[in-house]
DNA sequence: AATATCCGTATTTTT
DNA sequence: TACGGATATT
């Protein structure tokens, strides 16, 4: 495409935003307005304009979707600006530029990254160690001890306030949470080791002092971010920094579809930008491309109830088009039947598997409907609500290869020294101070030397075989050179694979998947050539969707998308489904606490409901069992999600999925009707 | 001090 | 389900 012809494309708001000069921009872009394709034109348009692409910076909420942006704006400059525009989330963004600026900051450029499971092991060896963890009274878990401290640092708010607002029951123990918090900072600082939150923090910092702020900030003519809405206060902070050297920051997002607060994320960001910018332009995005007219309608109604937002109409040429349909089922077994069978209905008519999706709340709102999948052989792949990294046996292969990388990292000595027969918690934390894990700045030999050195008292006789096969694992990956050009990432998994297999064998159950885990684990790296790359990649940008964990070949294949509705934002498919539209199952009973929270679940409903473009159905099990694999039928009987009120229904066509008419009945029938012919047929023609 | 065993439970969303 | 926490045993 010539630039006339993609300039053609845009409409008079979308141009506006493309093209606009110098000086901030905010662009209030309802969903389906055409987003992605503006902000990637205005990328080649700035390029086009001869803006080098290495001085522009382009803030995503996901790699994915930088990656997507930059492809496209790439194809319309007829030039491969992909490696050259720096694009990326703000953490991502943060860890390369803070191993490039950081040293001003008295930051070591090999500083590892720690996701928020390791930060909740950190506090919680901390707290071990000031005592806080044997008492009479009960201490915050140290989930909750991470989130508390996380929601400090993002919404910059003290401490006591916030465990006021967020986490009452565990006010009176701040003087408890302050001291492991404080201590969690030292630590963090003698070992280079950042957690999410500073890596923003940091940046922050970097860009917020004049004596530092010049080198960052002098990079960049141009900074472009996405999704704005769902950026905190300290991004916002790093923003203004940034505005100080370039003054051309163009944000686009929408306040209807904020659905992060959870992470601190404030729409304050959106509707405070003006203010924050002096002299900003503000255009709006209304015309909505993607959705027929009654889905459109349908989600705008659902909307209009919102308490606070921007002022804008979404309006679309779509015309035609069905409207939405509202489908009772009787329970979750009967939900899966029908998607199932409308998914293939709608690929007979000529949508492929891949230009449908499933949304859901949670993760595991999905699991009948894979297995369901799994049944009848549909192929799918699923976005979000994925314990990969979380799995223990996962964390213990990483946990070795950050010693590897980092020989300081106390909190992954911890975990490793633990996998030993015979050792725990306290033989574990003697061994840490025998092998001097703390000991930073001193010129003796470092830990992993020590290890291979004398055996430490503390190691109990049984602990012997497990500790020669670490010793020797961890040796053979340091051979032949250390960090890039040496072992590559792959090989390194392999090698201390030789001590952790049998590990694993022997404490976990179902080794056999988990020790395929691992194999995943090393495909993954064999992507890499560098292990700190590796492991900083792997924790900014973990692997999204079973496809990334599943081998290439599966690719080509047509395949159905389940997700999260978070992970599901910024997409689009010509049909959706939303299922269990059920009240405490969307919103979640998680988060009826306060008005703030039901009203960002109303707005998750919106965000679902938005990414049809030709079809819609929402699904309601009218029952859910109480156990999921009981033999008793206890159970209860579900209400419609309250944002799918009278008026929003009317808006709805509305259907009862045909099965026993009779609850009970259904109940002794045990398998829906449509699964008993379904296997009668599957025994007929099946293999 | 570690581990085996059992019991209850709670269980979002993601960088 | 699986995990965390408490208790009992080695």
């Amino acid at each position: 495409m010539t630039q006339t012809e993609w300039m053609q494309t845009l409409n008079p708001a979308q141009r506006e935003a493309v093209t606009h000069g110098d000086g901030p921009l905010l662009v209030v872009a309802g969903a389906g307005t055409g987003k992605t394709w503006t902000l990637a034109c205005r990328v080649a348009h700035l390029v086009d304009r001869g803006v080098r692409p290495e001085r522009i910076l382009l803030l995503t909420f996901t790699r994915r979707a930088a990656r997507e942006m930059l492809g496209r704006a790439g194809r319309l400059t007829g030039r491969e600006i992909g490696g050259r525009v720096w694009g990326g989330t703000f953490h991502a963004v943060a860890n390369r530029l803070l191993r490039l600026h950081g040293r001003s900051l008295g930051l070591s450029p090999h500083f590892t990254v720690m996701d928020q499971t390791d930060t909740a092991d950190l506090m919680n060896l901390i707290r071990g160690e000031l005592g806080l963890d044997a008492r009479d009274r009960r201490f915050p878990r140290k989930e909750t001890l991470a989130a508390i401290h996380s929601r400090a640092v993002n919404a910059g708010a003290k401490l006591i306030d916030v465990l006021k607002r967020d986490f009452p029951w565990c006010n009176e123990e701040a003087d408890g949470i302050r001291a492991i918090f404080v201590a969690y900072g030292q630590r963090k600082r003698e070992q280079h080791v950042l957690d999410y939150d500073d890596l923003l923090l940091y940046w922050k910092a970097l860009v917020a002092d004049r004596a530092t702020a010049g080198p960052v900030v002098r990079r960049f003519d141009h900074v472009l971010v996405d999704e704005y809405q769902d950026t905190n206060a300290m991004q916002a902070d790093i923003l203004e920094g940034l505005h100080a050297g370039t003054r051309n920051v163009a944000v686009v997002g929408d306040d209807a579809q904020a659905i992060y607060s959870f992470r601190s994320a404030t729409v304050r960001n959106i509707l405070e930008f003006p203010e924050r910018f002096p002299g900003a332009t503000v255009v709006r995005l209304e015309q909505n491309y993607r959705s027929t007219r009654p889905i459109l309608a349908a989600s705008n109604a659902v909307i209009a109830r919102a308490a606070r937002r921007h002022e804008k109409t979404l309006w679309t040429d779509r015309h035609g088009g069905t409207r939405p349909l509202l489908l009772t089922c009787l329970d979750e077994a009967e939900q899966s039947d029908e998607v199932c069978r409308l998914l293939l209905e709608h690929r007979e008519r000529g949508t492929p598997l891949r230009r449908q999706a499933v949304l859901f709340r949670t993760g595991h709102h999905s699991d009948l409907l894979e297995v369901e999948l799994a049944r009848r052989n549909i192929p799918f792949v699923k976005y979000g609500g994925l314990k990969f990294m979380e799995a223990a046996h996962v964390k213990d292969a990483l946990a070795l290869l950050r010693i590897l990388e980092n020989p300081f990292d106390e909190v992954s000595w911890f975990r490793v020294l633990q996998l030993l027969e015979g050792v725990g918690p306290a033989r574990a934390r003697a061994m840490l101070g025998a092998l001097g894990v703390r000991a930073t700045g001193s010129r003796s030999p470092d830990p992993l030397t020590r290890l291979g050195g004398d055996a430490p008292r503390e190691v109990p006789p049984e602990a012997a075989g497990d500790l020669q096969r670490l010793r020797d694992a961890l040796a053979d990956c340091r051979r032949d050179g250390d960090g890039a050009g040496g072992v590559a990432p792959a090989v390194q998994i392999d090698r201390l694979r030789r001590f952790l297999d049998p590990v694993v064998e022997r404490r976990y159950e179902s080794a056999v998947a988990r020790v395929r885990d691992l194999e995943q684990l090393g495909h993954l790296a064999s992507a890499y050539t560098d292990r700190g790359r590796f492991l900083a990649e792997l924790t900014l940008d973990p692997p999204a969707s079973t496809g990334d964990l599943a081998g290439p070949p599966l690719l080509d294949e047509d395949y159905v998308v389940l997700s999260t509705i978070h992970s599901a934002k910024g997409g689009e498919w010509d049909v959706v489904h939303l299922i269990h539209a059920a009240d405490g199952m969307l919103p979640s009973d998680m988060a009826t606490g306060d008005v703030e929270t039901v009203e960002e679940e109303r707005r998750l409903l919106y965000v679902a409901l938005t990414r049809a473009r030709d079809a819609l159905y929402v699904h309601f099990p009218l029952r859910y069992y109480r156990r999921p694999r009981g033999h008793d039928d206890a159970h209860s009987y579900a209400q419609l999600s309250r944002f799918l009120d009278r008026e929003v229904r009317a808006l709805f066509e509305e259907r009862t999925v045909s099965g026993p008419q009779d609850p009970e009945e259904a109940a002794t029938a045990g398998m829906g009707t449509p699964a008993l012919v379904d296997a009668y047929l599957a025994g007929l023609f099946g293999d």
